[in-house]
DNA sequence: CTATGGCACGGATT
DNA sequence: AATCCGTGCCATAG
């Protein structure tokens, strides 16, 4: 009932084309990004056709045609969700995540034009004595896309016959530039500077230096309890502490989301800060269908130019091989790049009927579900829902950003109650009286379980809890990712 | 004696 | 096959 709108699941033909198809899919939009770009630039076959807008709406539209969203066609009969595919120019620039909300102004470096390096020169041209300008272009130009450096200082200095110190001089102007932080060459350290530089003008938690320089990896994992002890506080306070570095501070520096809860895994370098799926309302009616889009990181269509198509046959003798190749390898790639949406989208169309209310109403709307009962609806392998799932994230209607993963969490509705009735409590309950009101809500959880719930969410047991105060949970509009349960 | 956290085991999930 | 998660048992703190 769920694939009128879709054609059915288009097979893979080869093996070429299924392990093709299997690595795409679990590649992250950014990730994905790279790959076409090194694709596009190595192999002739490939063309990126520009896309047109919709007049009204602002969106690129996949094809001919009217505007999916603005002229509602087809499928909304039903408030079922529709589907359509649509590229966005999601990292052709350092801006980001260009989209509707959001971006108010000022964080957003306005200048698109200018890249990173050329931005934030530009700041700090004023300062740097004329002898350093190269070595500052040498060193912004050296940043990774997340704004931070990679490259040893030590290597730098000898690569330019300087001084360590008088590296480090410019790289010290450069992280107090806009992007504050840039230049860093860890997360750490750009959190550091951050900080440093935001303590100059407002109040900062003093224990925050000590939270980052000392348990990042806590921080990460959002391991309050830990955190607590390394700082001699209270989970509570440790939580608060996370919660003000979430909010105010950004690991990577040239990420576009500023302030977002949701934490990346450090080892990743993906962009975590852009989603790879966005589902949006269609309207702001009470029954509006939910769109899904799969976020194509190109800002046009990608197809086999048939230029060269042409070309092959008249292709010099001994080129011939090599031409016929490169078609070959780019319209696998194509082939498995729509195959590779094609899953996704069947994937999140089912998940938006299925999480409705979750994806408007919160936390305590999800439905348990398992990626292997999805497998089985959607007629795929199981792993296939782990790949298109994994590291990936959404964002939902509300602008925030969301692990896919989390769709899947199974407790997370038990623990928003948890959340519900400790906020509600009028005196501290412990863990036997919780698991008892669980039951009567229609959660059957063993007393532990509660317990693993509440330092989960970084609350106090009972007894350290005072009842005056409501204030252990704060309702998190969406919680960031779903952290790794550890106690 | 009660409420909790730690450890560890088994079943489910990935 | 590796991991994650819920739970039971036990030691400990209050």
């Amino acid at each position: 009932m769920l694939n009128q709108i879709q054609a059915p699941a288009l097979r893979p033909q080869t093996t070429a084309h299924l392990a093709q198809t299997m690595t795409l899919l679990s590649l992250t939009a950014f990730e994905l990004y790279q790959k076409i770009e090194t694709e596009l630039a190595t192999n002739p076959a490939l063309e990126l056709i520009e896309e047109r807008f919709c007049p009204s709406c602002q969106r690129r539209l996949a094809s001919s045609g009217p505007c999916p969203v603005c002229s509602q066609p087809r499928g909304l009969l039903n408030s079922e969700p529709i589907v359509f595919v649509s590229p966005r120019e999601y990292f052709s620039n350092y801006s980001g995540n260009g989209l509707d909300q959001t971006d108010q102004g000022e964080d957003d470096y306005t200048a698109k034009e200018d890249d990173l390096p050329t931005y934030v020169l530009r700041q700090i041209a004023p300062e740097l004595e004329q002898e350093d300008h190269l070595l500052a272009v040498h060193i912004l130009t050296s940043l990774n896309e997340d704004g931070l450096l990679e490259v040893p200082i030590l290597e730098i200095a000898r690569f330019l016959h300087i001084s360590i110190s008088r590296v480090e001089d410019v790289i010290c102007k450069i992280q107090r530039a806009d992007p504050v932080g840039v230049g860093s060459q860890t997360p750490q350290e750009a959190l550091l500077v951050q900080l440093e530089v935001l303590s100059e003008s407002e109040h900062v938690p003093h224990l925050a230096f000590k939270a980052i320089e000392q348990g990042m990896d806590l921080l990460y994992r959002h391991q309050y309890n830990e955190l607590a002890r390394l700082l001699g506080v209270s989970p509570r306070k440790a939580k608060e502490i996370a919660q003000f570095i979430g909010n105010n501070l950004n690991p990577y520096p040239a990420r576009a989301h500023w302030g977002d809860v949701y934490q990346p895994t450090p080892s990743e370098t993906g962009a975590y800060f852009h989603p790879d799926v966005i589902i949006s309302r269609l309207n702001n009616l009470e029954d509006s269908p939910l769109v899904v889009e799969v976020i194509s990181p190109l800002a046009g269509k990608l197809r086999i130019n048939p230029l060269f198509r042409e070309a092959v046959h008249e292709a010099p003798t001994e080129k011939t091989e090599q031409w016929q190749e490169h078609l070959e390898r780019a319209s696998l790639l194509v082939k498995c790049l729509q195959q590779r949406n094609h899953t996704i989208v069947r994937l999140m169309q089912r998940i938006a009927q299925l999480q409705r209310n979750f994806i408007l109403m919160g936390d305590s709307r999800l439905e348990p579900s398992t990626r292997a009962s999805l497998a089985v609806e959607l007629d795929v392998h199981e792993s296939t829902i782990s790949r298109a799932v994994s590291n990936k994230t959404v964002q939902l209607p509300n602008g925030r950003i969301i692990p896919m993963a989390k769709f899947f969490d199974r407790s997370l509705h038990i623990r928003t109650e948890v959340l519900q009735i400790i906020a509600h409590e009028t005196r501290p309950l412990t863990d036997t009286e919780i698991a008892k009101m669980l039951k009567v809500k229609g959660f059957k959880v063993a007393r532990r379980t509660v317990a693993k719930y509440r330092s989960i969410e970084g609350i106090m047991p009972a007894h350290l809890r005072s009842k005056s105060n409501g204030n252990h949970v704060y309702k998190h509009p969406i919680r960031g990712g779903t952290p790794p349960h550890q106690p």
